[in-house]
DNA sequence: ATAATTGCAAAAGCTTTGCATGGCC
DNA sequence: GGCCATGCAAAGCTTTTGCAATTAT
């Protein structure tokens, strides 16, 4: 995706187009695994030394309200970020911090059929997702 | 699982029995809605009204080190705890921050043999949770 | 006795907030 | 021009840490 793209996708939303806004997403795309929000300071600083952490946080969280990105759970306490939309799980790795994302509709599949068919008592579901543990090799 | 019962589960894991110990594992099961160290700590502190915050944070270190208690993710920035060792999955309310436990065995199998059959590229499955997200009604 | 646990308080780490300045539409 | 976004710095919150005093075994 080219810078020209991130700007539409912006202005498309009804977003103001910034150098740091393009900055952000740019730098999301770039470091590609899930980074978290110093990662994601961390690699727009290189270009853009004097954007402040506070105006990271406000982008990304205006980002998540517009449906540009997802926050990612992880064990430790800080967020992560994931720029793809559709439906998918996650790989997460006991040793390290990596995450990957994993799509699988025959999954989605399966999983939905059998809720569906079995139900949760007092309880409607909206949507679900796997967290998958173990090692990248 | 009465006082009694918990000071054993303490000692046969090798662990020293004290007061807050018990008050803390005894808080957890009361509570019963995967609480925060937050709901955990105002909850001892009615019966134990100089126990210390790090105190608290210690135990429940050491709880989930040896296998009393597992953490749960959360959308939100704190952490929560559950006593529930089986496994299982969680539900999150989209609204509340609810979450309940959730077994279905036949589930698992059906997963499991779906991720076995079709593997993963590159990563080796140790285990998985499914996040169901959705409503209590 | 002695090794582990507690309480206290300080500090760390991530994230949020308020407000004046500056930039987009 | 008007409004929104940014930068800066301070503060907020959860969690961690160090150490002396206390307690369990």
């Amino acid at each position: 995706m080219k810078t020209i793209d991130f700007s539409k996708k912006l202005a498309d939303k009804g977003l103001r187009v910034t150098s740091q806004r393009l900055a952000i997403i740019e730098a999301i795309y770039a470091l590609d695994n899930h980074p978290s929000a110093e990662h994601i300071i961390e690699y727009v600083k290189e270009n853009h030394p004097s954007i402040s952490v506070g105006t990271v946080y406000k982008v990304l969280d205006t980002y998540v309200e517009h449906d540009i990105l997802q926050r990612v759970k992880t064990d430790g306490d800080v967020m992560r970020f994931d720029p793809l939309l559709d439906k998918h799980h996650h790989l997460y790795c006991v040793e390290s911090d990596q995450i990957e994302d994993y799509e699988d509709e025959e999954l989605d599949q399966l999983i939905a059929s059998h809720l569906k068919k079995k139900g949760i008592k007092n309880f409607e579901i909206k949507d679900f997702k796997l967290h998958i543990t173990g090692n990248f090799k």
